[in-house]
RNA sequence: GUCGGCAUAGCUCAAUGGCGGAGCAAUCGGCUGUUAACCGAUAGGCUGCAGGUUCGAGUCCUGCUGCCGACGCCA
């Protein structure tokens, strides 16, 4: 009898018929008849069951009356070609051993659809369901991925802090990292909080990006990324918005806002293309179930196409590029603007509302659409600024359903320039005198975008809740599990 | 945070202001190999919580709680 336990996933590849295997894992279903139980086992290898039979005299009722949905089993037996059309092989059990079983009258999953809200609320059960192992396998091959594109490409993985003590980036509201005591912490002369006397001896948060300790990495190792948990405490109640959710920041030295552009393409495309190669099975079962959920809806509502052929089309299709200023002309002559039917008027020099953006990326150019160059009153303090005074090197990628995927700029290199804005926003010299410093010592052009790590997993998944494309989401008033 | 919707069996959903139901799951039985098996039976309920209107409330009204959707903030 062999030790060694087989995966169902290469088990279900084997030829070795007639050949005793050892295998692992959850019962899915049993459907059982006067003679013979088929148990499907799942052990989260793949998306498909195997079928194991197991001869009901051989086994008795002891033994497969704890063979119920949620039951952890080893079976032992011969590999066999399948009798049944579902599949190829098959394992003829002659041992089964129940790990653990699953009360059936408590056990919430059972063989049929749930939906992902009742699934949310036990999410220490559902990495079992087909949907979620799919989607947590083409996860993890998406952050294989993104390492071996930038290894692959001469990029150097830096880790940025994840405690800062910098509230520089003003990208949204932080998390306060303390150990004073909550209920009667140390106060000054003032009354205010007294930070000196906490653990760090300054007030410090958790991170909201890691792009300028990026850029300190790329002005010294030419082209670093960073890929770790980035964390916003908004209130944001949407199906694209987690408290805590993991970013990818490239950062390169002599590149410019057309290098950055060339990037976040090729490396979308990229990622997108692993995946079709390497997550076949998991991404067919996920489209024959988007499917099937879209039957239910109006013709209208549905998915302009299925999920591999939506994905193939961003692989084979060059992405539109254009400018904030003609992205408006557009929007100001588009149907919608002309017959009032945008909720947000249209107008050059605020940033376009969610339903102008898919307008462009859906309505217009039916592709992902790049914008550059926005006004520098919409966006940060370090984005270069252009020759015209009024606009900024920086770009957007917009992905159809789910908007902005990417945001990057070229950075400004200029110390003077830099200065000013900084001086103009009234950021604190004391948190940010080690970045003007950079500027100030061999500065070099450089750019660098941040890519929404779960955002891609929508896109790749067809998933339409940013919730259910991580493990345990953090959001407003949920931090379960 | 703003606006809107929903809350009924373990799950997914029905029920004109008038006796709370179905499918699936569970339990029991049947079935010669099934594919989210099939057939028959049984059991399962403080209709989210607190008030109010009414002869009578799952249904109408008020408040609360939770969830969902859209929007804002962004990735």
């Amino acid at each position: 009898m062999p030790k060694q336990r087989i995966t169902v996933k290469d088990l279900l590849q084997s030829d070795a018929h007639g050949t005793d295997v050892h295998v692992k894992g959850w019962v899915q279903t049993k459907r059982e008849s006067k003679n013979v139980a088929f148990i499907a086992l799942n052990d989260g290898s793949t998306v498909h069951h195997l079928q194991s039979v197991a001869d009901v005299a051989h086994f008795g009722e002891e033994t497969l009356k704890k063979v119920t949905t949620g039951a952890c089993l080893g079976v032992t037996g011969s590999l066999v070609p399948s009798q049944g059309s579902g599949q190829k092989v098959e394992v003829q059990a002659k041992e089964i051993k129940v790990y653990g079983t699953a009360d059936p009258d408590k056990y919430p999953l059972q063989p049929k659809r749930h939906s992902m809200e009742f699934l949310r609320e036990i999410g220490h059960l559902r990495p079992r369901t087909r949907t979620f192992g799919a989607v947590l396998r083409i996860r993890h091959a998406m952050a294989f991925a993104v390492h071996k594109y930038f290894n692959d490409n001469n990029f150097y993985y830096l880790h940025t802090p994840i405690i800062t003590g910098s509230d520089a980036e003003g990208a949204g509201e932080m998390f306060r990292v303390t150990t004073l005591d909550a209920r009667k912490p140390p106060l000054t002369d003032t009354g205010e909080v007294d930070y000196k006397q906490d653990f760090f001896g300054k007030a410090t948060n958790l991170t909201v990006s890691g792009q300028l300790e990026g850029e300190l990495g790329a002005l010294a190792l030419g082209n670093i990324y960073t890929f770790g948990p980035t964390f916003r405490a908004e209130n944001s109640n949407t199906a694209r918005h987690l408290a805590e959710f993991w970013m990818i920041e490239p950062e390169m030295a002599f590149y410019d806002l057309e290098d950055n552009m060339d990037l976040a393409e090729d490396f979308l495309k990229y990622l997108i293309r692993y995946a079709l190669d390497n997550c076949t099975d998991d991404l067919q079962f996920l489209e024959s179930r988007l499917i099937e959920e879209e039957k239910n809806k109006k013709q209208e509502e549905r998915s302009p196409m299925p999920l591999l052929e939506k994905l193939r089309f961003v692989v084979d299709n060059k992405f539109e590029r254009l400018n904030y200023t003609e992205a408006v002309d557009i929007l100001v002559r588009s149907k919608p603007a002309q017959k009032g039917q945008f909720v947000y008027p249209v107008k050059w020099g605020t940033d376009l509302q969610s339903e102008h953006e898919r307008y462009l990326v859906e309505k217009h150019f039916k592709k992902p659409v790049i914008l550059v160059n926005y006004p520098k009153e919409i966006k940060s303090f370090y984005m270069k600024q252009n020759d015209d005074g009024k606009t900024v090197r920086a770009m957007d990628v917009l992905f159809p359903s789910i908007g902005e995927i990417i945001g990057g700029s070229q950075r400004e290199e200029d110390y003077e320039k830099l200065l000013g804005r900084v001086q103009e926003m009234h950021i604190p010299m004391e948190s940010i005198w080690w970045y003007l410093e950079t500027r100030l010592y061999g500065t070099a052009p450089h750019a660098g975008f941040g890519l929404g790590f779960e955002r891609l997993i929508l896109f790749v998944t067809g998933m339409t809740n940013i919730r259910d494309v991580i493990p345990f989401p953090r959001t407003p008033q949920n931090a379960e599990f």
